[in-house]
DNA sequence: AAGAAAAAGAGAGCAGTGCTCTTGCTTTTC
DNA sequence: GAAAAGCAAGAGCACTGCTCTCTTTTTCTT
């Protein structure tokens, strides 16, 4: 029988499919009102009308439900920042690197408690299983992308970074899924800039601006860009 | 009878507060073990010999000893950076600030469930008391007074920050308290260092680096290094 | 088409949680 | 010495993740 690994949908497959989706949906709302810890496999099965056991069906665990949001959260990053920088002249490289900026803190803004189960605490006994590893590296991936155009570009740090250890070991292959290569002290000043912008985004989100910084957007807008010039990439390019 | 404020300790006092100590001491411990979702008041409870219950005389909720442990937490990287500072020559800048993005990054390295507990995510339903903003800003007020001396002996960021935002309003009395004055450009750069100290930690502590970054320890000062020539900080001063 | 097998749902139950309330007991205070 | 305050313990409530059993429904095979 043809059934290709796309589209076999056996009528209870497809059902499955949806239910499994629903549940996710659900969860994924309970997340955002109250958080990790507050997310209730029970609760989510008595809004969807169902048995609590029922949704072990559907779901080994409450991890397992956790490691489908958490990669359905880096998709939906990853997609937003993707969209967004696609539209911009790749030749803009100030723009392309705000926009991705920009994006990823909107994406936090719009999401904190998305962004929290990605980027902020490991929970407790979860462990990351291998699929989460790509999505995890779309955004990371768009940024080297950025920068290997950059450096190509002719863009390089205004200040030297006079590293000395190897930094990039475990990077290589991802330099080679995005096509390109940078040079050690280009992308150590890059992690620099990665580990920047989640730092902003992080304290921002997880109250460490409070009573510190106040005009949040422009605020921001001002850092990206600063961190911009950090690894050359100046406006008006 | 002469009862001053530090001591008077009326018997009773004394072994609440000792009872009071030893649970927040074995919440601690648990803290370490499961995190603090996996913080059970009926476990420490039950290893400290007591009914769950009587627990609650001492910490009126769960998120009570949370925001204990926080303080301590706080105080606890507080005073091991302002330990680790004190003994460097003062007019050693790039020291100074070496001195303590390590003592900071140790510390959170020795106790990852604490530094999770103040820099990561933040806990729920949980919100803050006043007295907690006071010890949160010892290792802020520390980076600032070396920026302040930084300034003071004639530095300046390499790359003109070109802000538009007015970023440092409610900060005036963490300076004052300093007891130094920053120049709002200065200060800008300032907080992009302190975002990308935190975040260099975070990822390293949160799983971000595996598999990207090997050699941590020299990577870490690598980056230290460099983040303090991106606010003027040279070495052999 | 009929029977076997697989999948799905529902309910009870276990061990655990935070937290409250009531009941006794001890220490402090008047 | 009596009253007041502080403390410990236990029972209990509502909730959690998860497992087990039992029944129903759908799918696959003969």
């Amino acid at each position: 029988m043809d059934t290709p690994a796309s589209a076999p949908k056996s009528a209870r497959r497809m059902v499955r499919e949806e239910l499994t989706r629903r549940i996710a949906d659900t969860a994924r709302a309970h997340l955002a009102r109250s958080g990790p810890s507050g997310l209730s496999l029970r609760a989510v099965a008595r809004e969807l009308g169902m048995a609590s056991s029922a949704v072990y069906r559907y779901f080994p665990s409450r991890d397992a439900l956790l490691t489908t949001l958490i990669m359905d959260a880096y998709n939906s990053l990853g997609e937003e920042c993707e969209a967004a920088e696609a539209g911009v002249d790749r030749s803009d490289l100030a723009r392309r690197h705000l926009t991705i900026a920009r994006s990823t803190r909107n994406w936090a803004l719009a999401h904190p408690h998305e962004y929290a189960l990605i980027y902020g605490t490991p929970v407790p006994g979860y462990q990351a299983p291998p699929d989460t590893v790509d999505p995890a590296t779309r955004v990371t991936r768009l940024l080297l992308g950025l920068i290997a155009d950059a450096e190509a570009s002719g863009c390089h740090p205004p200040v030297d970074p006079r590293i000395s250890a190897s930094t990039t070991r475990d990077m290589e292959d991802l330099m080679e899924r995005v096509g390109t290569r940078i040079s050690p002290g280009y992308l150590f000043v890059s992690l620099g800039l990665w580990a920047q912008l989640f730092g902003l985004i992080s304290f921002e989100l997880f109250g460490q601006f409070n009573n510190v910084v106040e005009a949040r957007d422009d605020f921001f807008d001002d850092q990206a860009r600063h961190m911009a010039r950090l690894v050359g990439i100046t406006e008006g390019d």
